[in-house]
RNA sequence: GUGGUUGUAGCUCAGUUGGUUAGAGCAUCAGAUUGUGGUUCUGAGGGUCGCGGGUUCGAAUCCCGUCUUCCACCCCA
């Protein structure tokens, strides 16, 4: 007995319904990214683990994929050489380990081709990443990002076009989003506000679950991360701020006006918001300093998108690091960038029933046949068919019309052309309006004229 | 990595306190209809009950392990 197949966790199988919508995302997406001057690149699925670890923090490290090398990778090692434990086995038997992002593969790509490129770099890159996170809602171990980023500019302008971005997209998709903006130098004005520079981390990821836990459970994260009871005081009427985004920079100002960085970001925001003010992108951006973000590379703008009405995490997110380029050993290099989830956008989409209905690639033409000798009395006219433009096939295998038909019923072929002896014995043939049940036949010579005129009623 | 949850035909699910040969709907295939689909009728095929072990005279059912599903935490698209 043959073993049941199944495919890892956390990965997913697309059927034809699936995949048609899914390029219809990705198609959108790749559209609007061309519309604003981005150029594709792509990269490896893997990468060297050199490359890749350090990069996303402590728990990062922990969710890369890793290869294990090729060949016998325990020559030369004794059992007692140390390799006891997972952690220290894993050193001397893999060097390389899937993408993690497209971020980091991106800042290692510029400064391979840093001489090629021209700067600013506009470029775009969509394809699947791996984490080995435990699956559950919207979270998959294989998932397609859509990357755009600015590389080699420190304009804000670029945070803004972003933004412009995130809406012309998913006005296209039509999905109603939200984006939350804020600012690592905020973050890092109230951490040195209320006292506790060195606790930037601990704090973002604190307030981070602010909407979600709630003030007290945030402060008691503080408390037993060692913060003072006196600056988690201090932290609370900063979180708890009301009001317009403007008005809250302005009460921001004035809190944590002291701190150089603090007053930078809030500079960046306001004048971010004032290139938004000229956009007027249609969707709703706000300034939410609870938005933290966890890649610990960020430095100064961030942003996250989130689907109105739906139960889902970010869809979308992104913001600038000043230095990704560096620790690869090119200095000084600022970029910013945006990354569209296209698994989480397709799960909203499928929620809210918001596909357009012909997504699927279809066939317009079906040929039914009833043996050789018809099969090739049709071959030439299908060639012509195909020539004009238009998606046809035959159907391979003399079987009964009865099937032939349901296989057109059942992949939604508008159009059955149909040609037995009748047909044949006065160069004509058969079509079958299958939405409409009628059927006529007709010169074969009239067939393309007839198609033509068929798609023209379609629209 | 932590906690919970799920698994029976291709799919969605029944299956009584552990008891004969594990059922239904949909789907598939065949026929009614040797050249006319989506409706109907008749019939057929299809299951190591996720996998491995244990308890028992007897396990889909109880116990343990494991894999998988979904959910929450951590973290994130």
């Amino acid at each position: 007995m043959a073993q049941k197949p199944s495919i890892p966790k956390g990965t997913r199988d697309f059927g034809p319904l699936e995949t048609a919508r899914r390029n219809y995302i990705f198609d959108t997406i790749r559209t609007v990214f061309h519309r604003y001057g981005y150029q594709p690149i792509e990269t490896p699925a893997m990468e060297n683990l050199t490359t890749l670890l350090g990069k996303y923090g402590e728990e990062g490290d922990k969710l890369l994929f890793r290869i294990v090398n090729s060949g016998d990778f325990m020559a030369g090692y004794q059992a007692e050489d140390g390799l006891a434990s997972s952690a220290q086995l894993i050193q001397h038997i893999s060097e390389k380990g899937l993408r993690y992002d497209l971020t980091v593969p991106f800042a290692r790509f510029v400064v391979q081709n840093r001489n090629d490129i021209n700067f600013p770099f506009k470029r775009y890159q969509i394809q699947p990443v791996w984490r080995a996170d435990r699956p559950q809602k919207g979270r998959y171990r294989e998932f397609t990002q859509c990357d755009a980023d600015v590389i080699g500019s420190d304009s804000l302008l670029n945070e803004a076009e972003l933004v412009q971005l995130v809406d012309d997209i998913f006005a296209r998709l039509g999905v109603a989003v939200v984006v939350k903006i804020n600012n690592r130098k905020i973050l890092a004005g109230i951490a040195e506000y209320i006292g506790n520079p060195d606790c930037l981390t601990d704090i973002t990821v604190a307030i981070d679950k602010l909407d979600k836990i709630g003030i007290e459970a945030v402060s008691q994260e503080l408390a037993s991360k060692g913060i003072s009871s006196g600056s988690i005081s201090l932290l609370q009427p900063v979180l708890e701020m009301e009001g317009s985004s403007a008005e809250k920079l302005s009460r921001l100002g004035s809190l944590i006006g002291g701190s150089e960085t603090g007053r930078k970001g809030l500079e960046e925001v306001s004048q971010l918001f004032g290139y938004l003010e000229q956009i007027k992108p249609g969707l709703t951006y706000e300034l939410d300093l609870t938005l933290a973000r966890g890649l610990n590379y960020y430095t100064g703008a961030i942003f996250e998108v989130k689907a109105l009405h739906a139960q889902m995490g970010s869809i979308c997110g992104g913001g600038r690091y000043d230095d990704l380029t560096g620790i690869f050993g090119m200095p000084g290099v600022s970029g910013v960038g945006i990354s569209f989830g296209a698994d989480r956008i397709y799960d909203v989409m499928r929620d809210q029933q918001l596909f357009p209905l012909a997504t699927a690639a279809n066939t317009a033409v079906l040929f039914v046949h009833f043996g050789e000798a018809e099969m090739l009395y049709c071959l030439p006219l299908l060639s012509a068919i195909r020539k004009a433009g238009f998606n046809a096939e035959l159907y391979p295998d003399a079987d009964k019309m009865k099937k032939q038909l349901k296989y057109a019923d059942q992949k939604k072929i508008p159009l059955v052309m149909l040609a037995g002896e009748t047909e044949m014995a006065n160069a004509s043939v058969t079509i079958k309006d299958m939405v409409a049940g009628s059927q006529e036949t007709i010169p074969v010579s009239g067939v393309l004229a007839y198609l033509a005129h068929w798609q023209n009623n379609q629209r």
